[in-house]
DNA sequence: GGCCGGTGTGTCAACGTTGTCACAGAGCGA
DNA sequence: TCGCTCTGTGACAACGTTGACACACCGGCC
């Protein structure tokens, strides 16, 4: 900067003025700094700009893995919301590790992060969170929750849309249905459970341990499925988790063989899931609102919202296609 | 810092001997110092330093679209290099929009990247991007090059992929093929129909422009698909030049019940297309390998490595799943 | 004429860190 | 004893920007 205003003949803080249209600055005045920053081809050093403004006008994402689809929707929208507001965007994956995740989130925050969306992963530390948050750093959960941490959430009906989609099924005749979920650590596959179980309860029907797994789906191996596919009582119809298991469980029908096909409820759309035989009935929710709505939260804190906090219940929707409409062996007719 | 420094009773310069873990310090001092900082929590402001040494430890990742599988996956694998070396990683997704994509190249480069991979979109101004590595910000093309930009690249065999899959088809009695890819202007669907194209002359059969669709297909009206399909000569196969377009693709075959199915190869693997029934023959490349290899020869020149450019070219592989196998007319029984 | 607000420009300090230099004591070999 | 190296610490400037403040000029109004 200190070229240009030598270039031009004028002060520092004159060509600062340029730089950032503030303050009055004479037409002549203005052209010759222009051509003096066209011609050195200057930029502005956001290095100095954010020490001596205190601020980055960035945010950071910290989400389970972008390379799941629902994450990755949820990234793009957070995206277009952080572009159009003039903030850098910051994300990394936390691949489901708290300590990656904590490694992250430091990181993001000493580099100036003004707040950060997180999908905290299992086992986060709150006193963690709460220290970051208490350093001024805005924190919006997305898809889980911390308890007892001051933070806007926006979450889906995960017990509502499980409750939905396992009744939906019971309502075609199915009474032994399984469910396939991740880890019981994470909170969405213990709220979609839950979500489970209360269908069967409302249906007079029992809940059997054995007709559930809470596993990580890219690790748990398939004989956890078979085990459950081929139990004495085996179930007619299936409620899937999330997309991951989802697909998982549908690759291994496949590889089976399995006939006849049982009843299939996957909780989270995915690509392709109404292009299969039969299509995939699903519990969709909205990763792109959820990504968008949290991004728009954050910006509002970060720009000094002090309003209470809010917490945002996206809803689901079923969607029929086919596989949740199969009969099973109670169907009327 | 300079709390710290008061609180222990020593210089600032000590303090941040200690916080880097460089120079003398006695083993008294250390303890005072950190007992310090734990208390006051403080915290190293980047800004600061970034300032002072002129370097972020940054780099950048510009893609169309990080919903998109093919860019999420390759999204994870820089991630991942990034945080195992200690870098932090920006990402935006340019949406195919030049002037967004400029901005957004823009605005990474003067936050101080040090280094930015880029798939640039189509009609990305060479210029600007020689400019911003003559500013000293090292590049890395993947997926697409920009011709005549002194950076290294990454990219898959389009052309030979495309040919193989291609010959497959034509290997199973197809002769009448059709050809569905990105617009005109996006490299990989040129180079992709290249190979297709190379693929018919080498079986002595003649190219057709009324079977090769050249769109975005995302927005791409049916009719463009159905003038195809329903042609005086209609195709009995069909090569579709990425994810997006196969999965179009699929579900419009799908929705007009096509029988007999066509033969099917898409370019690009994608979730599911094992499971659909045919399963869905494709020629995949490997986007988490080429974003490790993108990631880790920036870094690389980030850290000084001046050897001449590289231009890395991904093998494709062609993977049989029944869709490129079913007969065509041609078929030799 | 004196005062005012609007316009145009410059000086200076400060943001928080780190590299350079300086200094001082200890240990040691010549 | 001198000079050398190793250890431990501090003073100071500099990174490039911007906010606070000062100043000077102009036209218009009482």
């Amino acid at each position: 900067m200190g070229d240009v205003a030598a270039a031009a003949g004028v002060s520092l803080k004159t060509v600062s003025r340029v730089v950032n249209g503030v303050g009055y600055v004479s037409a002549e005045t203005l052209a010759s700094v222009q051509a003096a920053i066209d011609q050195l081809g200057f930029r502005r050093n956001e290095f100095a700009r954010q020490l001596r403004q205190g601020t980055a006008a960035t945010i950071g994402l910290v989400l389970e893995d972008v390379a799941d689809p629902f994450y990755s929707v949820l990234t793009r929208a957070v995206e277009d919301v952080a572009l159009e507001q003039g903030y850098l965007l910051l994300s990394a994956s936390s691949a489901e590790d708290p300590s990656r995740s904590r490694r992250i989130v430091e990181s993001f925050s000493s580099r100036g992060a003004d707040g950060i969306i997180l999908a905290p992963a299992r086992g986060t530390d709150p006193e963690f969170l709460r220290g970051e948050i208490a350093a001024g750093c805005s924190m919006v959960f997305v898809d889980r929750p911390v308890p007892g941490i001051p933070a806007d959430t926006v979450l889906a009906e995960n017990v509502g849309g499980a409750r939905e989609g396992t009744a939906h099924l019971i309502a075609h005749g199915h009474h032994r249905i399984a469910f396939f979920g991740d880890q019981e650590s994470v909170y969405t596959a213990t709220e979609r459970r839950t979500g489970y179980c209360e269908a069967l309860e409302e249906a007079g029907l029992e809940s059997d341990e054995a007709m559930m797994v809470l596993a990580a789906p890219r690790e748990a191996p398939a004989e956890l499925i078979d085990d459950v596919l081929e139990a004495a009582d085996p179930p007619t119809a299936i409620v899937a988790g999330n997309n991951r298991w989802s697909v998982r469980l549908l690759r291994h029908l496949k590889e089976r063989g399995q006939r006849p096909l049982p009843g299939f409820v996957g909780f989270d759309d995915f690509e392709l899931g109404d292009v299969l035989d039969p299509g995939i009935t699903v519990v969709a929710q909205d990763p792109a609102t959820m990504g968008r709505l949290a991004a728009e939260l954050l910006l509002r804190r970060v720009a000094g919202d002090e309003a209470p906090h809010e917490h945002i219940r996206l809803p689901t929707r079923l969607i029929v296609r086919g596989s949740g409409e199969l009969p099973g062996p109670f169907a009327e007719r």
